[in-house]
DNA sequence: TTGGAAAATTGAACGCCGTTCAGTAATTTT
DNA sequence: AAAATTACTGAACGGCGTTCAATTTTCCAA
């Protein structure tokens, strides 16, 4: 058994080199721009090789795009745990997630933005599959604050929607847009929470 | 000087020809899977032929955005002109800016999201050229409204900023995720309106 | 009308790309 | 030691954007 052990070691090691090598390529050059070749040379291994660890380059991407996105996910799972305020707690995770996509804007551009065959649903369907998982996030961080009376009692759904493609066209912007004179990026970015917080809390009370 | 007028006619619509086989091929597979060769092959004429109308692929692409985006700069100019209420004008004008990205997701992208090289600043200036504009048309319906006391006079570039965001988070998931459960469009855009005036809004006269 | 210059167009060629697969090398089993 | 299984190679395919020497077409002066 050992030896099968370590015959597997072995796979998985070279898998998560090529993992690596992508990796770096995809964030430093861009999908488009990181050929298989290159990955191959990069790892001393012949382009064909990567083919008998992953069917083609998106699933490369796939396989870092979970990666990465398992982490923010996380992250946002423990912000309700450690905030008792769950309006603080909506704030905090708007929050996250746009400095989330910032930190890491070549994995957020590639989940969150079609750019490649426009169709290919299947795939389509399995790169947002990370995205609805984080949203889950919001949807109960929103829930929570309207059953603590801090938001309006609007339709849950609608409510989280609106407020996550705010978030996202902050984020997509403040990455896609470099040349853009923003103004200073905390600042806007709080001018945008001040907003849609506002403009979704429950009035009467003060 | 019939003949000059004559030749320059006929480049001229040669060129055209060339952009609208161009339009149909970007909008109908995306720019990365129309090549110049499919382009050239739509007009009947050879490869090369193109270059000496276009200097790259990426010429092409700024030609036909540029068509595409005056019409949405005419619309939104039209809008204050017929609009004497400027809150209503405001909401018109961002209304009118999901749809029109709505009816062009191709272009929209395209002018909007980076998917290709990354770098190349140069070109990704005068991409975001078109969108600047647009800008501009919200910035001014902003400070009408804030003008005429229907807005609370934070920082005005700041505010036109936030919304600009949020109109963009919300048209690029409606084109990029067609795969997620919305809700009903209609009412998401109207739900996601009503907090943004509502957090950007005057208070105390309600 | 015709000859030659100027302009327009061609299409083969270059160096990339993702992907496949027959063949070779390495490893394990018998 | 031979056979069988596994891992890996790298040439080849068809496609891409782009270039450019060669060719065709167009024009005007002689």
């Amino acid at each position: 058994m050992g030896i099968e052990a370590r015959k597997l070691r072995h796979k998985e090691s070279l898998r998560q080199m090529i993992l690596d090598a992508a990796r770096d390529l995809f964030v430093n050059e861009g999908y488009k721009n990181a050929s298989i070749r290159k990955i191959a040379e990069k790892i001393e291994y012949s382009p064909g090789t990567i083919y008998s660890y992953f069917s083609d380059k998106s699933e490369l991407l796939d396989a870092l795009l979970e990666e990465t996105f398992t982490g923010l996910d996380t992250e946002l799972r423990a912000i309700p745990e450690a905030e008792p305020d769950s309006l603080v707690a909506l704030r905090r995770g708007l929050r996250t997630y746009i400095e989330f996509g910032l930190s890491n804007p070549n994995h957020y551009l590639l989940v969150f933005v079609l750019d490649e065959n426009s169709f290919d649903s299947e795939r389509q369907q399995f790169k947002g599959k990370y995205g609805f998982q984080c949203f889950d996030n919001l949807r109960r961080a929103v829930a929570r604050a309207m059953a603590d009376g801090h938001l309006v009692e609007v339709d849950l759904e609608t409510t989280s929607q609106a407020l996550w493609a705010a978030m996202h066209g902050m984020t997509s912007l403040l990455i896609s847009q470099p040349g853009f004179p923003f103004v200073q990026q905390e600042a806007l970015i709080d001018r945008l929470l001040d907003i849609l917080l506002d403009g979704a809390r429950r009035r009467g009370s003060s």
